[in-house]
RNA sequence: GCCCCUAUCGUCUAGCCCGGUCUAGGACACAGCCCUCUCAAGGCUGCGACACCGGUUCAAAUCCGGUUAGGGGUACCA
């Protein structure tokens, strides 16, 4: 049989990290065992505008490059199959309806929680034949001892005494199907083998076990993988920052670095600490995804992120980081711009790091640093940049080589220590105390700009 | 409250299933040193953990029980 796996995030705008990597899993799994991912949004809630809130799920997927085999489809789409299937089990007697009010319902939870006492619903409606023309729910008849016992897939064999549960509702009041009927109906109906989700859902687990037997199916392979905590420990939320997978796009992280970050939190091969996706997509395996939470590193993901950005060619990162230059006013197509981007890219942590760092080079005019300039633009610094613009005028080609040769015998002539003087160079060139390497720097301005630079620094200006 | 899950360096983790090879390995972070025109990168070194208590055993990070701590769930939410 083809594993069939699926992703059901419900829509609330953006990709969430942890809804990313339950994503990432289950696509993996999928890949790995040659079957199909199917991506399902769980709109039921109605409401919400659902092209709005369903662009960012997509937007981050599409950023991260994980394709569904199939779907996305929407639970707002097929509500009247599960309308469908909650009469079937009433017809069938897994079902029946309750008449019970919410405000009853409410006076007696309040009760049992003051007498300390957990509450379940205690069933009144469950053998009784209920007046026409009330309004009814819809409620399971589950079995009132025995227990359901499942093996998950990390965590191991669960159980839970039936007397922990209750005849929970299935549907509502006004006809529209509640979150655990959905999903097992959805599962049931897309052939799900395996559902990987979120520990969050454990508890969800035996409810959804006795739906599928009520409705004559077999239960699929569960696996709950753990959570992703913020710092503090607490469940990862926008008061620990960025938590949209695309806002870290923003930031400047690479969608290839967020994958290979993601696949470590909880899951792991060995020693390797790095991973493309199409290595993660033969390693995968369920049985080497722990049981306990992981905190986001962003430490780590920083890291990663500059690790590849180091990497990757310079063309290519220049091609991605075109759109950000764009933005600023400056022109993606400058032709030294593949030597800057070499040249920064052993130093940029982020993609906006290295847009940032082309800003001297982009600048009409040096923009000094008040700081920099007063430590390193001294009267005695400025002969040494007159004779050092001199020194490089005539090399042929300026690059980064030959300059850098003319420039040291120049300078060794002279008795001039680069470690002395370089960051005057520097700051003449740049205006700030921190650049690529100064021959570098130079071939990137060209020889026209290189000149003008230190002659105006020469100056004083 | 009740139910469930989890527990190795600050963080991510290896080891745990199949006890000895673990004076517990790697990585991030941090500190120091080296390299060096700045900043990085890189190299080296250091710091640093089996939550606690019992039990089983010749032997426990590894098996069992309890405690504690953290997390999740407890809706006509998803």
């Amino acid at each position: 049989m083809t594993v069939r796996v699926r992703f059901a995030p419900s829509p609330t705008g953006d990709l969430h990290v942890g809804s990313a990597r339950s994503a990432l899993f289950n696509y993996l799994f999928a890949r790995a065992k040659g079957g199909v991912y199917i991506l399902r949004i769980e709109d039921t809630d109605e409401e919400r505008n659902r092209e709005e809130a369903v662009r960012g799920i997509l937007g981050g997927f599409e950023w991260l490059g994980i394709r569904a085999d199939e779907g996305p489809f929407y639970q707002s789409d097929r509500k009247a199959l599960y309308r469908a299937k909650a009469e079937e089990l009433l017809a069938s007697g897994g079902a029946y309806r309750c008449v019970c009010t919410v405000e009853e319902l409410d006076a007696r939870r309040k009760v049992a929680q003051a007498e300390k006492r957990p509450y379940r619903y205690e069933r009144t409606c469950r053998d009784r034949k209920v007046p026409d023309g009330v309004p009814f729910v819809l409620r399971a008849r589950l079995p009132e001892d025995g227990e359901v016992v499942f093996e998950d897939r990390i965590l191991g064999p669960i159980r839970t005494g039936n007397r922990e549960l209750d005849d929970f509702v299935i549907l509502r009041a006004n006809g529209t199907a509640i979150y655990n009927f959905c999903v097992v109906v959805d599962d049931v109906e897309m052939g799900i083998t395996h559902v990987i989700r979120g520990n969050d859902h454990v508890a969800n687990t035996p409810k959804q076990i006795h739906l599928y037997r009520l409705l004559g199916k077999e239960p699929p392979v569960f696996a709950h993988i753990p959570m992703i905590n913020g710092p503090d420990g607490k469940k990862l939320s926008k008061r620990h920052g960025a938590v949209g997978v695309l806002a870290w796009r923003d930031l400047g992280y690479l969608p290839e670095a967020m994958l290979s970050y993601l696949s470590r939190l909880g899951w792991s091969h060995g020693d390797q600490e790095e991973f493309t996706l199409a290595e993660l997509e033969r390693l995968f395996t369920l049985e080497a995804v722990n049981a306990s939470a992981a905190v986001f590193d962003v430490k780590k993901l920083e890291w990663v992120n500059g690790r590849l950005i180091r990497r990757l060619p310079a063309a290519d990162l220049a091609g991605r980081i075109a759109p950000m230059i764009a933005a600023r006013g400056w022109d993606p197509a400058a032709p030294w711009l593949g030597k800057a981007v070499a040249a920064l890219q052993e130093r940029s942590v982020t993609l906006v790091q290295m847009v940032d760092g082309l800003a001297p080079f982009y600048a009409e005019a040096v923009v000094f640093d008040p700081k920099a300039k007063g430590k390193f633009l001294t009267p005695e610094a400025l002969p040494v940049l007159a004779g050092l613009a001199d020194a490089v005028a005539k090399v042929d080609p300026f690059e980064a080589g030959p300059v850098g040769a003319a420039a040291e015998a120049w300078l060794a002539a002279g008795g001039h220590e680069l470690k002395k003087v370089g960051q005057s160079i520097r700051v003449a060139l740049t205006g700030a105390a921190v650049s690529p390497p100064l021959w570098d720097t130079m071939a990137v301005l060209g020889r026209e700009r290189t000149l003008a630079r230190l002659r105006a620094a020469a100056a004083g200006a």
